[in-house]
RNA sequence: GGAGGGGUUCCCGAGCGGUCAAAGGGGGCAGACUGUAAAUCUGUUGGCUCAGCCUUCGAAGGUUCGAAUCCUUCCCCCUCCA
């Protein structure tokens, strides 16, 4: 199988789709935010006529009320794999959420997964007793994952936390427990980013621009409509989404969800990068390059993914 | 033309004789990351031959042992009165 890494809008669905054209591909999305359905121009969505020519597997597969996680993922991926193999067709995980691709690659410890109720209830406390009163909360019961997590780091106490009180023992013991259990099969991974930072914020600004262009606020305004949804939701909480949420709210003019979109979009870029760069056995290749397409089918020819 | 207010490090913005390379925020850059990850968090951010030195607070002079902070002139911006 092949994996196509890269930061945002950097162009990874586009030479997906190439591949597909080419090469028995079938696509498998590893995408925190092309789950939802009713969010399209936001998450740069491949639209219909791509996905008529090159299908995406876990694309649309979640209600915006829903959440999604990396245990989830792994186990959707894993199953897609399988079938994708069993037709005589090669997986093509392309995406940009490099947990998930983390997840799938090293597995991930047996953990219980999010209970809604304890998260709400240590959501509840986190609000009003402070980070850091939680965080000394867990340097009793897991010790080693409070050294490990910074006491401002609501979000980490609270998972924790929750792991203990749902498991009954400390979340860096059941960590320890289970062995990586890597992937049956092998990956060749290529990373895809350009390699002109300022190019790439370039393409962001553009993009994010013709997103607006394109009715992204008609399509928010559309969510908040429902009723059901709300700025907590992992869902609303995707870049552009919550800045455009917050600016239906009144709570930032036209200019100031312009400038906050663009910057989100950036930082995500960037924390991607910081993934990429730790990521081992994988070829760079650059975005920009007009040759793309032709290097990589050099380097599957050169695996012998393809005579 | 008259009366005020202001020009600070990439941006906003504090400072108002020494403890100021200058608070705080933003942005940038770097990093962390086990079921929220397009999330959450951390560090750093004038230059250098770096425990020291050099250049910065609109410009040029001046006062002072010492100035971003005081004085003079000039340039630019904003508000109000004409």
């Amino acid at each position: 199988m092949l994996c196509l890494m890269g930061p945002t809008a950097s162009g990874k669905t586009a030479l997906a789709v190439e591949l597909v054209r080419r090469l028995p591909f079938q696509i498998i999305s590893v995408d925190s935010a092309l789950v939802y359905r009713e969010m399209d121009i936001g998450t740069a969505k491949p639209d219909l006529e791509t996905q008529r020519l090159a299908p995406h597997r876990l694309v649309d597969i979640l209600d915006p009320a829903e959440a999604y996680s990396a245990g989830r993922f792994r186990s959707d991926a894993l199953r897609e794999i399988a079938d994708i193999q069993a037709t005589g067709g090669i997986p093509l995980l392309v995406g940009g959420t490099m947990l998930y691709f983390r997840a799938l690659e090293r597995g991930l410890a047996e953990l219980p997964p999010a209970d809604p109720t304890v998260r709400a209830r240590l959501a509840a406390e986190l609000a009003e007793q402070g980070s850091v009163a939680l965080h000394a909360r867990l340097a009793k019961l897991d010790p080693a994952a409070a050294a490990r997590i910074h006491p401002r780091d609501p979000q980490r106490i609270q998972r924790a936390l929750e792991v203990h009180e749902l498991a009954g023992r400390p979340m860096t013991e059941l960590c320890a427990l289970s062995r990586n259990e890597s992937l049956p099969f092998r990956a060749i991974k290529l990373v895809v980013a350009p390699t002109d930072r300022q190019l790439l914020h370039e393409r962001i600004e553009r993009r994010f621009r013709a997103m607006l262009e394109r009715g992204f606020i008609a399509e928010v305004e559309r969510l908040r409509a429902r009723g059901d949804l709300d700025l907590d939701k992992p869902s609303m909480r995707a870049v552009g989404y919550r800045q455009v949420w917050t600016y239906l709210d009144g709570g930032a003019n036209y200019a100031k969800m312009l400038e906050e979109g663009i910057v989100a979009t950036r930082q995500l870029a960037k924390r991607q990068l910081t993934w990429l760069r730790a990521e081992s056995g994988v070829a760079w290749l650059d975005s920009a390059d007009p040759r793309l397409l032709e290097r990589v089918l050099a380097r599957l020819r050169g695996n012998g993914v393809f005579p």
